[in-house]
DNA sequence: CTAAACTTTCAATAACTTTTGAAAGTTTAA
DNA sequence: TTAAACTTTCAAAAGTTATTGAAAGTTTAG
């Protein structure tokens, strides 16, 4: 296979995963071709690779860079601005469970606690509080786990994790 | 709090997460509703509650059926289905783990493996083939570690997996 | 200060996903 | 075998999200 070839089905299977996940196609193709670029890129270059527009570009290259995933580049001599994606897996990795926690498990965890502090004594209020409580700490831990696991340095995944799991 | 202000609150906001995510309304509302349901309810039970036709309550019961964290249940005397949640929300989380890895992590392994023996040689190449390489190690790891967790017993989440996480 | 080079915004529209409800299909009891 | 009770399907409609591209805004060099 090509080089060419082998990057534009990266970039386009890349893209038609993130749209299983929560994620647009767009904002997928981008991060994959930055990732695969040696090069940082600019909103030009993007538009041109991807035929996408400007516009579109521009909020999704926003849209990543508020997910810490890739970052501005400046250039001498250039006026205009160029992106790279975070080139280390592992950064990426723990970077997108750093804001999918604060996005997402944060407000579940709210609407549980506000749930407890309910204290529903009502006729059948026992099973919704304890499926409530139940959720609640689930968690509870797997927020601090999460929270292990960010504050780590970068290379603790692949280290003591990773030995944890494989020596079982 | 009222207990059905609790529920209904429960629903509506899971319901609202679940889209966030990759998962439709309804989908969330329903087993959300199940989780809290001390009885197993049938398609007619979901459609009052919930207010959704019987059609979009049959696709998302399926839905959920699918994904393991629905059954159906018998009752003598009945000729109708019903349906529960697994109420052990560890079960959940593994099962919902588990279908994760089959659906998302398995096809990016498969891309991932099969632009690493297309071995680019050309001009270029050496850094995509490093950014796919890395991208495939992180993969792997994380298949095992998954493997290792679906394999353990229920309980060993919150015990042994917890406890490396909170003496560290 | 001005014009050129660039970035951001946003309303219109296109593309996609979910939902509905009626019709078709299936199962069961008598 | 039939009819009632129930489940599934599917095409159309509603709802949602992504994309475009032109206009507005901003920055910089001269």
């Amino acid at each position: 296979m090509e080089l060419k070839q082998a990057q534009e089905k990266f970039i386009s299977t890349w893209g038609a995963f993130g749209t299983q996940w929560g994620i647009n196609r767009t904002m997928a193709q981008i991060h994959a071709l930055l990732l695969i670029s040696e090069e940082a890129l600019s909103a030009e270059d993007i538009m041109k690779k991807l035929n996408v527009s400007r516009g579109n570009v521009n909020m999704n290259v926003r849209d990543l860079l508020s997910w810490g995933i890739v970052h501005k580049v400046l250039k001498f001599g250039e006026r205009k601005e160029f992106f790279a994606a975070e080139k280390d897996i592992y950064k990426t990795a723990i970077q997108i469970m750093k804001e999918r926690r604060k996005r997402e498990l944060g407000p579940v965890l709210e609407l549980l606690e506000g749930l407890k502090l309910a204290e529903i004594n009502e006729q059948g209020g026992d099973h919704f509080n304890k499926v409530v409580g139940e959720i609640h700490t689930f968690g509870e831990s797997t927020n601090k786990m999460l929270d292990k696991m960010i504050k780590a340095d970068e290379h603790w995944f692949t280290g003591s994790l990773m030995k944890f799991f494989v020596k079982k």
